[in-house]
DNA sequence: TTGAAAGCGCTAACAA
DNA sequence: TTGTTAGCGCTTTCAA
């Protein structure tokens, strides 16, 4: 009726090898000696049997699951998959598993899969998203799971904090157009003033300030994080007066588009407009010019919360919530 | 000590409405009439309290673990991605989660990931790789956890079968091409005659035959699953003394190496040089010339191992091992 | 309509 | 070096 197949149980291998469970038990993870003749007689059962572990049972007496919850807006945005690639690079090795949830950006959803991941038992959870409000994770913080949050800047207790410099990685990329003589350079920019494309506008607007640019509002543009919104908002900027020479995207999707705003106004970049990009995915390569762009490292952040949640488990790191911020890279191609 | 800051247990919540932790339960999963009074008075109490029912408790019980694994070579390869997205638009509303295990195509780190998912309990497996041979999945079938793999072409007891049409799918693409007016047509495939690329050879061939057209062993060329791997195999073809005027590549990628080829000897595409690819990654529509290609539908291959998964699980399906075929779809873009 | 009791498979006191 | 016992939180007979 079930689907388990009459598996066999930590007291079948006992019996066959004529010891107790506790001493399978301890053979099995080492937490007290077992002579090597009994060792070898329960090791002997286990493959006869061919033995497995219930883990489920296990973490039921030991109140550790050995998985972690990875909540996030969409796998099929490719930075979640490094993110997530990453994450198993630290946790893989040290036995746990991940469980990932999509959210879709939906709050509601957030939540439910929060609670999901608490009723699951998991031991830590990684928790990338844009809309949720420091309450969203109390019932996480209530129950001691440890959580990391990804991206954002809300300190918070019992939270810890890793994401990209943002706001120095735009920083960068608008220094090094005006170090190239741009004078006038557009920002294209999400929708609102929220996540990690805020920080990126701070960024531009402090590379300015150091030059002593003012601010101008007009070269600032909001449209959607998508190809065409990059391509409408540049066409935008492109319509201005008197036009900027450089733009820097809040992200790569967008700088694409704003390849295809430039091809259909007929200008060449990067000699009739330089175009950067943010977070260097793969099709950066793969469109002409390549893009040059801010590599926004998912696969170490991942890493990074990784170590973070590890910590946190292992009651190595037990103070106040922590700030990782994980550098980005300028990558010289062609667009700029 | 341990993480888990003291939840609470059926048990509270029993306590606290005043009845047995048995009523809670049926409360919760309705097996079983509660008079509404009673009901309210339990649902009363877990909101005080916060109560979740333990996901891991409820599974050593019913040896049900409302999990599913999923074994892929890497999540980072954006074909896996939606593909895990189109299981979880089945199963998630189904109450499942996905746990997921990347395996890098190692056969050693398959057989254990296969091990874990097992020892985890998990109520369904969905098995992606190539190198796997049907005596690996042994012990999934032995335990009676229902398998479904995804690629390959092996009818296995215990074992259903989804992948999509890539014979059918390579011969479309070559037909294509030949009511187009190209006699010579390449073959840019992988390093070996295993898994998919193996079926659209066959599917390549098949084409050819049906005009008449013998097949060339010059005009097929293993290579690698790369995009340095299609230019190289490209190369090789156009360096033929008679070189071949169109290519079909076993995937995307290796179609933009072909795309990179074509530009590095000067040939237009798709005038000098027609290139096929397979997939429709979301790049095919980033490089210049847009990829022609066959859509090989992720999600939906996800949608309906999940369906499988799902009919197995509640004994819908009982039978032998079932084959589904997704077929492909030809795009037309830009490049033939 | 409800409860008491047993037990899923495991580990951790406690005892020898 | 090993065993006995209890119990993690839940569901499921069985009984009322």
């Amino acid at each position: 009726m079930t689907p388990r197949g009459d598996r066999p149980s930590i007291g079948r291998v006992a019996k066959l090898a004529g010891v107790s469970a506790t001493t399978v038990s301890h053979a099995l993870n080492g937490r007290r000696p077992v002579s090597a003749a009994t060792r070898q007689r329960v090791m002997d059962a286990i493959a006869e049997l061919g033995y497995r572990p219930n883990v489920l049972a296990r973490g039921l007496r030991t109140s550790r699951s050995q998985a972690i919850g990875l909540i996030i807006p969409d796998i099929t945005n490719p930075f979640y998959p490094m993110l997530a690639r990453g994450l198993q690079d630290v946790l893989g090795p040290a036995g746990y598993h991940e469980i990932i949830s999509n959210t879709d950006g939906d709050r509601d959803l957030e939540r439910s899969a929060l609670d999901q991941m608490i009723a699951r038992q998991v031991d830590g959870i990684a928790f990338a998203v844009f809309h949720t409000h420091a309450e969203d994770l109390l019932p996480a913080i209530d129950v001691g799971v440890p959580v990391v949050r990804l991206g954002g800047r809300l300190l918070q207790d019992g939270v810890d904090l890793v994401h990209s410099d943002d706001e120095g990685g735009a920083a960068e990329a608008t220094r090094y157009l005006l170090d190239r003589g741009y004078g006038r350079i557009g920002f294209v920019c999400g929708p609102d003033a929220q996540g990690p494309a805020a920080e990126r506008v701070t960024g531009y607007l402090a590379a300015l300030a150091e030059r002593g640019l003012p601010p101008d509002p007009d070269l600032i543009v909001h449209t959607h994080f998508s190809r065409a919104g990059g391509m409408a908002g540049t066409l935008r900027l492109l319509g201005l007066p008197r036009p900027p020479r450089a733009v820097v995207c809040a992200n790569d999707v967008m700088a694409i588009g704003a390849l295809d705003a430039a091809a259909r106004r007929g200008l060449k970049v990067p000699g009739d407009l330089a175009i950067m990009g943010f977070d260097d995915i793969e099709a950066a390569t793969l469109v002409s010019p390549q893009l040059t762009t801010m590599a926004n490292p998912a696969r170490k952040i991942g890493q990074a919360c990784g170590r973070l949640l590890l910590d946190r488990l292992s009651g190595t790191a037990s103070g106040p919530p922590s700030e990782t911020i994980i550098p980005a890279r300028l990558i010289r191609r062609q667009s700029a």
